[in-house]
DNA sequence: AACTATACCTGCAAGC
DNA sequence: TGCTTGCAGGTATAGT
């Protein structure tokens, strides 16, 4: 579900109501998510303590609590977070209450399971899952020189590029394809062979775009919503991204649809080359 | 080393 | 109607 934009406008969204607030109790279900759920650090390190504060890294939230500890929740596909009162109803996958001292919960939903949580801090650390992360978009390290530094001479299509978290992280199968259309790069495009400018152009859409959707609430294709339970409306602005067979709206050619890494790549045989 | 395929899991839509 | 198949926003791991 979540890329870059769609993990930004939860985080915001559950700020006011998180942020400040003391966790009384955590319930965990029985399922196990992508990682098995770690119940005894939940309960040793984060239930008892104080929210700080939330934000975002990557695809990850970050909750810091004033005990030094931090929760990482990854959301996966189909992970949701969401602040509900105490007492209404459960819904079908959700996976883990965190109850406030001011009787609202945040629930973590998640129909496939393939999101998880860690907890740092609390003295048996495994692998930080942030330990490898590139730059984010936004910061001034993710440049036109870096990006040429890591391509070298490789023949990689630019699209798995851009989805490498230790290259540049937070941008996945819908924006990879979005950006790749508004700096008009074809996917497969071998990184070894950009220029300058063009990584120039790759970044600067890049920023634009991730923008947009942001202010646009996020991309809903099926089950996204922000912390409200509200969806996005970036679905409506997508110029490729699951239009195969539909026309350009700058050109009108046929949009297309191939396979790359697995993943479905939709482009303007016209305007990206 | 570079790159791709696969696995994890559930739900839904399309096709028969 | 009901079955099967394929596909879906992510990422770690195994394999070529």
């Amino acid at each position: 579900m979540p890329e870059l934009p769609e993990v930004e406008v939860i985080c915001q969204g559950l700020k006011p109501h998180v942020e400040g607030r003391r966790i009384r109790e955590i319930i965990c279900g029985p399922k196990e998510l992508r990682l098995a759920i770690p119940r005894t650090d939940l309960q040793e390190h984060i239930c008892g303590a104080q929210i700080k504060n939330v934000r975002r890294r990557a695809k990850y939230l970050l909750f810091e609590m004033d005990n030094g500890c931090r929760l990482l929740v990854h959301l996966g596909m189909t992970g949701r977070l969401g602040v509900f009162p105490a007492k209404a109803p459960r819904a079908l996958h959700d996976h883990l209450l965190f109850r406030f001292d001011d009787n609202m919960e945040m629930r973590y939903n998640d129909t496939r399971r393939f999101g998880f949580v860690t907890v740092q801090g609390g003295g048996d650390d495994r692998i930080d899952p942030l330990a490898r992360l590139g730059p984010e978009p936004f910061w001034d390290d993710f440049n036109a020189g870096y990006l040429q530094e890591r391509a070298g001479r490789r023949l990689q299509p630019i699209k798995n590029f851009l989805m490498d978290s230790q290259v540049v992280v937070g941008i996945g199968n819908i924006y990879a394809n979005e950006i790749l259309f508004a700096a008009a790069i074809h996917p497969t495009m071998p990184i070894g062979s950009l220029t300058l400018t063009q990584w120039r152009t790759i970044i600067d859409r890049s920023r634009e775009v991730l923008t947009r959707a942001i202010r646009s609430g996020g991309t809903t294709i099926s089950d996204y919503v922000n912390a409200s339970g509200q969806p996005g409306y970036f679905q409506l602005e997508l110029a490729v991204y699951g239009r195969n067979g539909e026309k350009c709206r700058q050109c009108q050619t046929t949009i297309e649809k191939q396979t790359l890494a697995g993943r479905a790549t939709y482009f303007c045989p016209c305007c990206q080359k």
